[in-house]
DNA sequence: CGACATCTTGACTACAGTCAATACTAGTGG
DNA sequence: CCACTAGTATTGACTGTAGTCAAGATGTCG
């Protein structure tokens, strides 16, 4: 039961105050361009919550109250048809933005895919504080647009790649994404954290969960890549798969 | 020879200076939130510009020179693959803005379907701009923000929406969106202008241009619209055709 | 171990793609 | 005005990729 409508969120015990400057993503984060009076401003209005995998961290239709930034853990953006399909429509790693000040809610549900730690503003204090400090908008609208661009590029994914092409794109737009954190190097090759099921590739890719399944077989028995376990994927040669992505 | 590599814009012969004050897009662009001083400001910026049919406003790899919005006419954002596979990433009207401050160039070529009407800013300055006003700033964050959830109202459809439905929900979105311009109330519906050949309509569906055009047809088949022209599409029923969209 | 979710594989189907012929439309010049 | 051309659109016949349905395997957690 992964994807039940729960709402299971804990405000983390009062832990000895972490602090702006050691955060893991103060210089990548809507935060990034703040000098020491800003980022003192933000400080004391933030607020670290933690989310269970498989639990809602803002529905679509709901009242969106606070505004945020992924410390750790992987989260999905999804939309959902009447009938059930699904599409994946963007996926969240440390230091991604949550939420869109100004309005009252967002288009898609944002899901925990792994445990998910996000230092979170309440709504109308972020909105005021970006009226004033030019660094955080700016660099909110810089995050923004490069979220667009790899929106678009995702819609080519969608609407033209095959299934296989589209199977080798997702592990390279993980390789390179995350490279900061569940990416490893390893003696001839490297290692990528898939933090999804089948399915939610699928969701993620246009595809059912049996396609994906077969073209990951596929590209394991053309030697492409290995699967150390289920959500562990081994590329030997990461040009090679580059070739299979159709760009 | 609708789409060949010219770069053919002309800088309109200085006319009767067009103020911002009467700009059919005033409200509506970037500059929408600027009050009279900032307004005197991009006034002695702009200069304006037109693109014929087919021609480029920007290349993807070519450096971004300028930056501006659509004061009349419509564009389309494209990517391309090696091997040609094409989609498009975006339609563009008027006020919808081009280019990206901060950025040496941008992810996909931006080409004018229709005669194209440019307000125009040379990058350098336009940025020093947005580093001073925040209202233009703040727009613009609005204006991406939308887009980005435009994006991925499209990236559900690539990847999850059957032909028919494809081809239902861009007819939908053009009535929406095309509400000011190219629509028109009729007695007992509406008629929508659909600027694009049916392989553009295929390349932004992720379709091909057969499937497309059977599909209008079927749809013309069971009464859910009535081509006028080829590029007019009479709507009787709003309700019928949404019903057809899958949401 | 047993129960349940997740994943893989197979057999068959169907939707959209490909290839191809024909029709329609718009623009050009005699 | 009509003939000619080139671009665009429609329709048909056939193919192929990915979807559907289903069985069995693997993995995980109590």
């Amino acid at each position: 039961m992964a994807h039940n409508r729960a709402h299971k969120a804990q405000t983390d015990a009062p832990m000895a105050k972490e602090t702006c400057a050691d955060c893991p993503i103060r210089h990548r984060a809507v935060c990034a361009r703040c000098e020491t009076d800003e980022l003192a401003l933000l400080e004391q209005m933030k607020s670290y919550k933690t989310y269970s995998p498989g639990t809602a961290i803002v529905w679509a239709e709901e009242p969106l109250v606070s505004l945020g930034s992924i410390v750790e853990g992987v989260a999905s953006l999804s939309r959902t048809m009447e009938d059930g399909r699904r599409q994946l429509v963007g996926l969240l790693l440390p230091s991604d933005f949550i939420g869109r000040p100004h309005q009252e809610s967002v288009a898609y549900d944002v899901v925990a895919v792994t445990e998910v730690r996000i230092c979170e503003f309440r709504k109308p204090e972020f909105e005021a504080l970006l009226a004033k400090s030019p660094a955080i908008g700016a660099r909110l609208l810089d995050m923004t647009m490069s979220e667009l661009d790899a929106a678009r590029e995702w819609m080519l994914l969608l609407g033209r790649k095959t299934a296989r092409e589209k199977v080798a794109s997702l592990l390279i737009m993980l390789a390179r994404r995350v490279c900061t954190g569940p990416i490893a190097v390893h003696p001839g090759g490297i290692i990528i954290e898939l933090p999804l099921t089948r399915e939610e590739v699928g969701d993620f890719l246009g595809l059912t969960l049996e396609t994906t399944s077969r073209q990951m077989s596929a590209l394991k028995r053309d030697g492409i890549i290995e699967l150390q376990d289920m959500h562990r994927v081994h590329i030997p040669d990461l040009s090679a798969l580059l070739a299979e992505t159709g760009d």
